[in-house]
DNA sequence: CCTACCGATCGGTAGG
DNA sequence: CCTACCGATCGGTAGG
């Protein structure tokens, strides 16, 4: 956290920390983290054990930087702020077609989340959750803005029914974690945004 | 699964063992299952290291026990399977109802699910879960038999667009462990019942 | 004097 | 069902 107070301004070893970063990432997505050890680590990243030290006070210091670098709200988050149409209805279609390329792109995010939940009861999340707090309230505020003819629900409900829609439609892969056919689920995501406009409009 | 083949009918002691079950259960659950010692589990269960493994021939086998003994699916088939209604709508407020209750009552189910997913690559799910998709399509067709105005959607559709409720309505204690005021929340889970009748009905 | 990193090993604990 | 203990490996740190 607070570095050198003063004086000798060096820009900290960049290259073998990101290395490290990136590997534990990937073991941890696999194996979870008390599942991870850190010579596993080391060994990965091509990298002595003590070095890992040099960079991060212990394990659990590491783990958050890998929160931090993998944070999965700031990601999502911008696919819900680059999602623009000309009305509600739009809206919602280019900001679910959005929220599932990134969910498919990026699978890791849902696991982190996971572990967090079930490694570090979550503790991770819930510091990560004030900074994107604004920005989920803003996306509910342009659902609402963008149309007339939206029944009169809560903002927390239009924004869970509208995540709602990615955990249902992840739900088979994350806890199956099967490889489902990408055509049939194309077509169930179609049908599940059109209950959840059907739901919201009118 | 199949035990003693003949001969030597051992009753197996079934006393500790099931301490030791429940005992494992809890401290997985709030430590995950990587995170939790063998030693942890013989001192809560009130036995010595070495009689866990008279029970259970390793770890894994003792987490598999854990997940048969707590399984979620057949406590939510179940809780589906008891639900009644004169139509689709009342059938949906019952089930959403009851569902509701379950997860609020038995927060572990989800949480087991969480370190199957992360621990064990959902390999226990997966085994478990052709047992109750026969339920869930019994679900299914009795949500379109007890109505006429369905619209026109998937079984698969229909199913996931429910079980998202309640991934939406548990997202903020799941994700922020909080303790949201329950005032608050069952109106949120009224609206979110709303939007899926709304969606799903002509 | 700093950084990045090494080979070796610390005190304890893992599953068995 | 317990005591005693194993080969190995754990997270973390020593001096250089």
């Amino acid at each position: 956290m607070n570095d050198r107070s003063e004086a000798s301004a060096r820009p900290a070893p960049t290259r073998s920390r990101a290395q490290i970063i990136s590997v534990s990432h990937g073991l941890f997505l696999m194996q979870g983290f008390h599942g991870t050890t850190m010579r596993q680590i080391a060994k990965h990243a091509g990298v002595a054990l003590g070095s890992l030290y040099n960079h991060f006070t212990d394990k659990d210091d590491l783990f958050s930087a890998v929160f931090e670098a993998y944070n999965p709200y700031p990601t999502l988050l911008l696919a819900l702020e680059n999602s623009r149409g000309k009305d509600t209805e739009e809206l919602v279609r280019t900001a679910a077609r959005r929220m599932v390329n990134v969910l498919a792109a990026r699978p890791d995010l849902v696991k982190l989340v996971f572990i967090d939940v079930v490694e570090f009861q979550g503790e991770h999340l819930r510091k990560a959750y004030p900074a994107v707090a604004p920005g989920l309230q803003d996306f509910a505020r342009r659902l609402r803005k963008e149309s007339g003819n939206l029944q009169p629900f809560s903002d927390d409900a239009l924004l869970r029914a509208f995540f709602g829609l990615f955990y249902a439609f992840n739900m088979n892969e994350m806890l199956l974690g099967a490889p489902v056919d990408s055509d049939g689920q194309t077509a169930v995501l179609q049908e599940l945004i059109e209950i959840y406009l059907n739901g919201i409009l009118a």
